[in-house]
DNA sequence: AGCATGTGTTTTACTTGTAAACATTTTTGT
DNA sequence: ACAAAAATGTTTACAAGTAAAACACATGCT
């Protein structure tokens, strides 16, 4: 089946029937000379990530973990090794300050330690407990089911396009970024 | 072109290449029996939106507006017609306490006014000023130029296949809030 | 009319992030 | 070797959001 002007409608024009289309036609009414083109990209993926944000804490509230803080234990986890607090700012795109912040409240629950450098004194080094490992690795299979979930209306296909356009579009967002960033 | 597993490889392997595929490598290594499919679909768009957000507001924050500030103004503006607080706060999907403490800012700015409802006296009228009105339609013009810009690395086809996709990721996503929230 | 209940908005207390200043230590240049 | 510069991490002052309660008014029931 195709629409009138030709493609396909497999998705039952999910683009005419979500929130941003409706903002986007708002728009050209007001301002019909204005390119509104990117505002469907660019509208979609900030607005899935704002729904994305508030249903997916979902398993990690009940572990008494902000998302941030998690980002920080998953990088832990996923290097298997320590980080500096530099380093853990850089890997989970936060600022140094709040990893700071995020270390000391972690640190009191016992799901972090930090040990000091004995070349450097400057800087600490963080590893996971027992306690904040089994942590993560007893959240994580959650999230992924989650996210399974909420994907699995959308056809192995598709996600798989969709998967290496955003990838496209990352990729020249982080190449601008580190262009724009001297 | 394509690569080893008949996948087209226009995009110069970007799933290859960007930082979320790195960490869903780190996660593999440590989890192997864990799928991580997910990740490349929803940690990319989460990585997107903050790339996004941190590169977008430079016109605005010429102007001195946040992008939650800027958002109000637009639904005010794209709308055409004056909305109560409660509006303005579905429109812009943030709480009604947020939305007063902008409204008292941009009030101050001079930028909105107010206005009693006679019928209902609890209710609120906000309406854009000239000044409002000349401040969204200067700075919407830059927004779409810059995002166009950010945009322009991908083909048009592609583009439009994004858009499309994400619309329906969006419609799901809302779809699931909606069913999620009685 | 009088009171319970619901709705729209604001206030309050608190959490969290950031930018800028700071302290400490290392590196660099001469 | 030593002063200046850079790097690392923390502290401080502040901005902005949220949840929950408070507040103000409207509506419906008896």
């Amino acid at each position: 089946m195709t629409g009138t002007d030709g493609r396909p409608t497999t998705t039952q024009d999910a683009r005419r029937n979500d929130t941003v289309a409706a903002v986007v036609r708002q728009w050209q009414t007001v301002h019909p000379d204005l390119d509104t083109g990117p505002m469907e990209i660019i509208g979609r993926v900030n607005r899935c990530a704002a729904l994305l944000q508030q249903a997916e804490d979902a398993p990690l509230r009940r572990a008494g973990l902000s998302r941030p803080e998690f980002d920080l234990l998953g990088a832990l986890r996923r290097t298997g090794h320590e980080l500096t607090p530099g380093e853990l700012a850089r890997e989970t795109f936060s600022s140094g300050a709040a990893v700071t912040k995020r270390l000391k409240a972690l640190t009191e629950r016992g799901l972090v330690e930090r040990r000091g450098d004995a070349r450097d004194r400057r800087v600490a080094h963080v590893r996971l407990t027992d306690t904040g490992r089994d942590l993560v690795d007893g959240i994580l299979p959650e999230q992924l089911a989650y996210e399974t979930s909420v994907l699995s209306g959308i056809d192995p296909t598709q996600r798989d396009e969709l998967a290496s356009l955003l990838a496209g579009l990352l990729g020249r967002l982080e190449g601008l970024a580190g262009v724009l960033r001297p």
